[in-house]
DNA sequence: TGATGTTTATCTGGGA
DNA sequence: TCCCAGATAAACATCA
């Protein structure tokens, strides 16, 4: 049986959602996390029926990631500017299409009012951290004092060399409801602590023409909070670098 | 100014 | 038949 060529579809519209190809495109990445372009590039590259009418699918597409949970919006790394964010999948979307089936889905992913609204604070929290980054390194190329460890933020290590204190929020630690799972902080500290071995959740299932989505290890994070650890790691240690007179650096964290 | 992001409304089609 | 996921359109806000 011939492997179906990536444009085995040519102008027909293929049969996937634009979530399921927008989920998709962020398997793809490396990261596991794409900006907008991006997420548009993947689409065009691989289904020819979405170089025409950009307009109007693109307008779509940002309507479901903004209107669906399961994509979640990350704030630019400080050293990565541009516009944009960056978009993920939520940690509990990835078993969203269940059975392989990247078409129409059971349910739709909603994450509860609370959730919702502790995710957005520690997200704006990130974002709001990201921003003091870039105003201190617009004053002095200095890299902020600390990096949250027990939270996403944690007070700083060296008060007299905040950027801006007064600015970094101290932040809730956010819980969601794991289905079948015990329950974890979605921090980035919580959710690269090991965890019991469970099933790998299900990505989606090859499409024609792209290589099959990997599956995760047992015990292994979701690679893009492997990516935001590594964002971590690197802020870590320009921060040890920057304040060695008082800034004890943790242990260094496992790079992927 | 254009790209990005949010929100609302309406319509279509699949599944229970 | 009804409910709901998904597609589409449009208006508007925000930001680099």
């Amino acid at each position: 049986m011939p492997r179906p060529s990536r444009d085995s579809y040519g102008d027909q519209k293929p049969p996937y959602s634009y979530i399921s190809l927008t989920a998709m495109a962020i398997w793809s990445s490396p990261e596991r996390m794409l900006p907008l372009s991006e997420i548009y590039r993947f689409i065009t590259d691989r289904f020819p029926y979405y170089r025409r009418n950009t307009q109007r699918w693109q307008n779509s597409l940002r309507h479901n990631l903004s209107f669906n949970d399961c994509f979640v919006k990350v704030p630019r790394r400080p050293d990565r500017p541009g516009k944009g964010a960056y978009w993920t999948l939520h940690p509990q979307a990835f078993d969203m299409f269940e059975n392989g089936s990247l078409l129409r889905r059971r349910k739709r992913f909603k994450l509860q009012k609370g959730e919702k609204d502790n995710l957005n604070a520690e997200l704006a929290a990130l974002a709001s951290f990201n921003r003091a980054f870039l105003a201190r390194q617009a004053s002095a190329p200095v890299p902020p004092p600390a990096m949250p460890t027990a939270s996403l933020y944690t007070p700083p290590l060296c008060p007299q060399l905040s950027p801006e204190p007064a600015e970094l929020p101290e932040v809730a630690t956010v819980t969601i409801l794991q289905r079948e799972r015990p329950r974890r902080a979605f921090t980035i500290d919580a959710l690269l602590e090991p965890d019991s071995p469970r099933l790998s959740p299900s990505p989606p299932q090859p499409v024609l023409g792209l290589p099959a989505l990997p599956r995760l290890e047992l015990s292994m994070p979701p690679p893009y909070v492997l990516a935001a650890q590594r964002y971590h790691a690197e802020l870590l240690q320009a921060a040890a670098h920057a304040l060695r007179p008082c800034y004890l650096p943790p242990p260094p964290l496992p790079v992927a």
